[in-house]
DNA sequence: CTAATAGTGTCTTTTAGACAGTATCTG
DNA sequence: CAGATACTGTCTAAAAGACACTATTAG
């Protein structure tokens, strides 16, 4: 049995532990929650369009009293921070089954007012049918707000010995009564071998804490895991139509996609059913799944 | 001035706050030390083959006393967790300028038996030559552990609703004197809409805490970004030749690539320079650095 | 019939895989 | 010159891009 300098085996180390009074920050998670949502339609036979949205809450404390934040909460000493989440998702969506990504541990010193308070941020991905359901609860002054975010500016400066390249990106946010901006930075140091990525938010109407952050980021992980994974399918119901499927990679991605291109290569992602859209005023069209068969 | 329900201003609200007596967690960060060096040649004309190595400390203290650990410490209040990782990299291996991400949030409660304490785990890629510094330094009991990480078991199970997906993978650490041996569990449950992946630590010789999870985390992660970015040019020094970076991609990916096809693909990462590697015993070979040029 | 979407076929271009061939150095 | 690596060329196969064509429905 090991004993430490002090004569102690771990057992009796343990019992005598007393956790040192070192400064401790609180750790909360918060919450970036995405769900693709159909616009009102106009035209019997179009199809309606597509759009991204993310919950926020609006805060009835201080600080940042009156603005938009995402939804998130402590983390207690019993759970981790993926349960924190996936309780605070429970109590602000009534949605149990989705997908769940850590994102990144924000933990600059100053981002809450009140103390030191670490977050780790978390995303989901909820089926715009389950999200029906609590959508226009607004008596918690929670609501879904479309997103766009893009980059309205790009600079490469060429060093001796690297590159800094500086984007600039706005995040636009809306629902029907607010657009919230922010134009969030994103600046990549690249420098001998070294390599940072560094955000910081230019500008901010609304949104509260570093949440802009927060929502780019998230963001630009959709944005990269879309392209090659089966990601974007938790972001379907059950059953739907290429077509839709599409529109989702579409609005994601903030780009037109070919449609025969798009179909092959999302046809391994899908098992086809034998079920079919009808009254749409055009030919219907085949319903699909997710395909459980797939090998990674 | 927006007030709260308390008839305090922001001002007024956060002069008067005080942290409440939530229990908090310890936040720490560890740190999984990439570097990709030679073993040692034995014919003047044969290329030395490369490994892959991770950087241990020996615990001198409870708990996992005698144990390796991966290097880390815990989080000030005035810094972030990479600034935090930061430091220890410096303190630990004496090297500045590296590449250096974010990993993962570890918040498991009883991930360490002395008290609630999260990790928030970072890679660093060093390149070899830097290293070599630092590598014999075995008066803090740190060493450089050549490392392999391999798929020992795939299982997919279908469900009704989804199917769950069982990996083990077997982590080997070995420097002159021990090996290390863990086998990690990566489990994906993939069900209707949700889908998660849990790791867990089947079995453990030698690693302290959850660290064989962060080294698996950490490789995998490694291993994917390796095929899409320029990740791997952070191992690398300042001048190399195509076939030493080649080596790194085999070494990392853990598999053989052709030749012709690797260069074609890297091209665009590396810049030619005028200088070639000679007296090699075999035709010199031409030296290559970062392309700083490169858009991404 | 019309306006819309659904779905397919196919030509071209690009990229990846395989492998053989030539080039060049050092002891 | 032997033995090693460096580097290139080229054939083939697979994937991506572009676009036009046919199919089918509800009103």
């Amino acid at each position: 049995m090991a004993r430490d300098h002090n004569g102690l085996t771990e057992e009796q180390f343990l019992a005598q532990y007393v956790a040192e009074d070192y400064v401790r920050p609180s750790v909360a998670t918060d919450m970036v929650i995405f769900t693709v949502a159909d616009t009102e339609e106009m035209n019997y036979r179009k199809l309606p369009e597509k759009n991204m949205q993310v919950l926020l809450i609006r805060r009835g404390e201080h600080p940042f009293l009156g603005q938009w934040a995402l939804p998130g909460g402590f983390v207690r000493p019993t759970e981790t921070t993926e349960q924190a989440a996936q309780r605070e998702l429970r109590e602000e969506t009534a949605v149990n089954n989705v997908y769940l990504e850590q994102l990144y541990t924000f933990s600059e010193p100053g981002r809450d007012p009140r103390t030191w308070v670490m977050s780790c941020a978390y995303m989901a991905l909820i089926d715009s049918t389950k999200v029906k359901i609590e959508a226009g609860d607004d008596a918690n002054d929670a609501s879904w707000f479309t997103v766009s975010y893009r980059l309205i500016k790009e600079q490469k400066e060429l060093l001796e010995d690297g590159y800094i390249q500086t984007n600039h990106y706005e995040l636009k946010l809306s629902n029907e009564h607010e657009t919230l901006k922010s134009i969030v930075e994103r600046k990549k140091k690249s420098i001998e071998s070294a390599s940072a990525v560094v955000y910081t938010i230019l500008t901010n109407d609304g949104l509260a804490f570093d949440h802009a952050k927060m929502i780019g980021y998230a963001i630009e992980r959709l944005r990269g895991k879309v392209e090659y994974t089966d990601i974007a399918l938790h972001l379907m119901p059950e059953l739907f139509t290429l077509t839709e499927l599409q529109q989702v990679y579409e609005v994601i991605l903030d780009k037109e996609l070919l449609k025969a291109a798009f179909r092959r290569k999302s046809a391994h992602l899908v098992e086809e059913t034998d079920h079919y859209k009808e009254n749409a005023g055009h030919r219907p069209s085949r319903l699909y799944r997710r395909n459980r068969e797939r090998i990674e």
